[in-house]
DNA sequence: AGCTCATGGCGAG
DNA sequence: TCGCCCTGAGCTG
C-alpha cells in the first residue's frame, strides 16, 4: 500500500508508539544489523515523511531512512513481540509493543546532510503543508512528457503513486496522455488541492478512497463493489468494467513500466 | 513447487 | 526500455 499517504501515516504511528523514549533496535534478517547495534537503546526523537520516504530521527542528527518500494510492509503489534521471522529487516521494541519492517527497497542509516540531499531531489508533497505547488508547476508547464508520467515522477511531485495518479486524472476529466505543456494552470491548481484532500483522507483512513458520495454504488442503485485493495476507486484496476459515471469501458495500457487506467469517455484531451 | 503479479525506483545500455 | 532488487498472496498444477 505504499503511496505517500501510507508513509505519512507510518510517520505518525511510529511517533505515537515509539517517540520520545528509548527503543530496542534490531535487524533479525541481518542487512541492517550493524546500524541497528549502533542505535540500540537510544531515543527515537522524531519522525518525518516526504513523499514515499520515511525518516526516523535519533540523537546526533542520525536518521533511519526507509523506502518501502513496491513490496515493503510494516506491521505494528503489542508486547510481547513474537520471535521475528527471518525477513524482518528492522524491528523496534519498547515495553508496550513492537514494529517490524519487511522487504523495503531502502533501510539505511543516514546523516542529516544525506537526509537533506534526499529532500532536495524530491518535488513538493501535497501532504507537507509548507510545500509549494508552483515548484511542480514550473516543471510541468514546460514539459512535453505526459501528465500521467509527470505525476509519477517523484522529482516533480512527491508521494503520488499509481492509484492516486489514475484517480486524480479521472476526477478532473483529464486524458492521461496530455502533455504537461497542454495542462492549464487552473487544472494543475485543482489537481494539487484535490490530491492534498484525498491524501489527507488517505492518512486518516489508511486506505485510498476517491469515489464521490454521489457515485457510490449505494447512491447509484448498484450492487456494492468489492475492491481487493480496500478502497473505493473509479478506474484503478477496473479494466473492462463500466465507468461508474458514463458507463464506458475502463481502459488500461502500459506507461513507463506501470499500468495506467482511465475512462475514455470521461477523460478528454 | 512454481509461476505471476503488485500502490517503486535504480542503473546499465 | 529493460533487467534487477526487495516480499508475499493468489493462483496453477
Amino acid at each position: 500500500m505504499p503511496e505517500g499517504h501510507t508513509i505519512h501515516r507510518l510517520a505518525a504511528d511510529h511517533r505515537e508508539r515509539f517517540g520520545g523514549r528509548p527503543v530496542r533496535v534490531s535487524s533479525p534478517q541481518g542487512k541492517f544489523a550493524d546500524s541497528a547495534a549502533l542505535l540500540d537503546g537510544s531515543v527515537l526523537e522524531t519522525t518525518e515523511a516526504h513523499g514515499k520516504h520515511l525518516f526516523l530521527g535519533f540523537p546526533g542528527e542520525e536518521w533511519i531512512h526507509i523506502h518501502l518500494g513496491l513490496f515493503g510492509k510494516v506491521a505494528f503489534g503489542d508486547a510481547p513481540a513474537p520471535p521475528p521471522t527471518d525477513t524482518v529487516r528492522l524491528r523496534l521494541v519498547n515495553p508496550e509493543g513492537y514494529v517490524d519492517l519487511r522487504g523495503p527497497t531502502t533501510c539505511a542509516l543516514v546523516t542529516d546532510a544525506e537526509k537533506r540531499a534526499i529532500h532536495d531531489r524530491l518535488g513538493p508533497d501535497p501532504l507537507r503543508a509548507a510545500d509549494d505547488p508552483d515548484k511542480a508547476w514550473r516543471r510541468i508547464s514546460k514539459s512535453r512528457t505526459t501528465i500521467a508520467a509527470l505525476l509519477m515522477d517523484q522529482k516533480v511531485i512527491a508521494g503520488v503513486g499509481n492509484v492516486y495518479r489514475a484517480e486524480v486524472l479521472f476526477r478532473h476529466g483529464i486524458d492521461p496522455y496530455r502533455t504537461g505543456k497542454d495542462l492549464a494552470r487552473r487544472e494543475w491548481d485543482a489537481i494539487w488541492s484535490d490530491l492534498a484532500a484525498l491524501m489527507r483522507e488517505g492518512v486518516r483512513l489508511n486506505r485510498i478512497d476517491t469515489v464521490r458520495p454521489e457515485h457510490t454504488p449505494e447512491a447509484m442503485g448498484r450492487p456494492p463493489r468489492v475492491d481487493d485493495h480496500g478502497g473505493e476507486v473509479y478506474v484503478y484496476r477496473r479494466t473492462h468494467q463500466p465507468c461508474l459515471v458514463c458507463g464506458d469501458e475502463i481502459r488500461t495500457a502500459g506507461l513507463a513500466a506501470r499500468n495506467l487506467f482511465w475512462c475514455p469517455g470521461c477523460q478528454t484531451r
